[in-house]
DNA sequence: GCATCGATGGTG
DNA sequence: ACCATCGATGCA
């Protein structure tokens, strides 16, 4: 009984992958001693180059090229001097969309605070080293994990340079957590 | 509660 | 100069 999800997966629009990624559970395991199991509340959906809130937008550079490979893998970047962002990349190749992961509930380790994208990754040791790293590997992958009962969207945080695109729905989060940030 | 601000460094 | 953030501070 398998309930991985494969990196097929992610090769569909980041709009449905942010929203299908609520509730699922995030494996990692850093080293053999050390192993994360989280449950994902809350995510942004960051939709091609089309988007002004999407670092692509800005075109193909050496810290975009990551997300122009095909759906599955990890995109991560450093932002404001010291935080670290972690994305999935979806869509086909050279569709360069994303999903933030902004929030979750360490059910391994439950005194760990995930509630922020900047808080998650420096909680788990997420760094720019697993960059472009695949999301169905044996140490990084997801698991199915149990639907939410309702899912909440707004206006995705920090965006608001973004344009037209700055008011879109496009966060969406499970609204009995409260990791949410 | 909420608004404001400094830290800190990669990026274009 | 800006930034997909956080935590501290000030004031209510």
């Amino acid at each position: 009984m398998s309930t991985r999800i494969p990196c097929s997966f992610f090769r569909r629009p980041a709009k449905e992958v942010a929203q299908k990624i609520i509730g699922s559970h995030l494996i990692f395991q850093p080293t053999r001693d050390l192993k994360y199991r989280v449950k994902i509340v809350e995510t942004e959906a960051y939709v091609g180059a089309q988007d002004l809130a999407c670092h692509a937008s800005k075109g193909r550079t050496n810290r975009t090229s990551t997300m122009y490979l095909p759906g599955g893998v990890a995109y991560i970047y450093f932002v404001y001097g010291m935080y670290h962002m972690f994305n999935i990349v979806t869509g086909p190749k050279d569709h360069p969309e994303a999903v933030l992961i902004r929030a979750g509930e360490c059910l391994s380790h439950p005194d760990l605070d995930l509630s922020g994208p900047g808080k998650f990754t420096r909680e788990l040791g997420l760094d720019r080293a697993w960059n472009s790293k695949s999301l169905c590997s044996k140490s990084l992958y997801f698991r199915r994990g149990t639907l939410p009962l309702k899912i909440s969207k707004s206006a995705r945080i920090g965006v608001a340079y973004a344009g037209a695109w700055a008011p879109r729905k496009l966060r969406f989060f499970d609204p009995a957590s409260d990791a949410v940030s």
